[in-house]
DNA sequence: GTACATTAAATCGCACGCGATTAAATAACA
DNA sequence: TGTTATTTAATCGCGTGCGATTTAATGTAC
């Protein structure tokens, strides 16, 4: 590999990697103000979405829907039980499990909740076809991302 | 609005926010086994890439390129500092930057590190072209929205 | 030239995020 | 049945990440 070649490898700005790293930071910086209204962070209010689309979910369900460790979620859901949003409670069925499930404090957070994703669109400047272009592209990425660790 | 329309707003799936955040930790995963050959965290690769590219930088410019605070920087400086990677030192002309600099093994870890790349394009499973485009419109998007912040 | 404002790092507190480990419950199997 | 393996949360340690504050140095205004 010649030493223009070697030079491009390492250049910040074609890095994927840190466009994405770089946008996540700008998402979050567009979310808080909207999300501190509802007193939630942005962890926080990934569980919320999973948790409204389908109520009174094990800890393992979650993690898998958000890619999330119980070590990082066991401390968030007793933050957002702390604040009455949730409740845990272990499945009787299954005493390992955990079920979450939303308190009314936390159903009726939803309608504030639903104010949010149109002021996101907006912030990002894109029209609604280029995001959903963006996000298959990304989905897609990832989902090849997660396979190629499985492999045996 | 109706309320497939409301339900519409809050699937996960349809998050953008979601799939980069979801895509930033994939590629954490992808990274991991290949920095930790080369003893660095993810953002500390980010730094280094960052002065491989310009050498002798104020913790000020880092930041700016990274969009990171200093509150993030310093600790993660000492770290690469105490790993022997870098210096840090005051710069005389004005005593309030501290500049920081690549040793000598920090100059000579690029080698190693610039055999990372290829194999994060490989994970990705995308072709060169794609790749390109789709950091092209994060990129645009991003700028979009840390520029949002700044209105009068 | 002194008073005030601005800038740059550093510090502190809090919330992720994960790998490694642990404890308890359940499953699988001899 | 009893032993072993697996599964599920929880715990711990470490490294980000940021907002708010502090400290020190430099700029600006008068």
């Amino acid at each position: 590999m010649d030493n223009s070649s070697k030079d491009d490898l390492l250049q910040l700005e074609k890095f994927l990697c840190f466009s994405i790293y770089s946008a996540g930071h700008a998402f979050n910086r567009v979310y808080k103000p909207l999300l501190d209204n509802l007193g939630l962070t942005y962890p926080q209010y990934l569980v919320m979405v999973t948790l409204w689309q389908e109520d009174n979910q094990s800890v393992r369900s979650i993690g898998s829907k958000l890619y999330l460790e119980s070590s990082t979620l066991t401390p968030l859901l007793k933050r957002l039980e702390a604040n009455g949003l949730v409740s845990r409670k272990r499945d009787p069925e299954d005493e390992r499990s955990v079920r979450v499930s939303l308190t009314e404090a936390g159903k009726n957070l939803r309608n504030k909740a639903e104010e949010v994703p149109p002021c996101i669109l907006d912030a990002t400047g894109l029209d609604i076809e280029t995001a959903k272009r963006l996000n298959r592209d990304l989905r897609t990425m990832r989902d090849q991302m997660e396979a190629g660790g499985q492999k045996i």
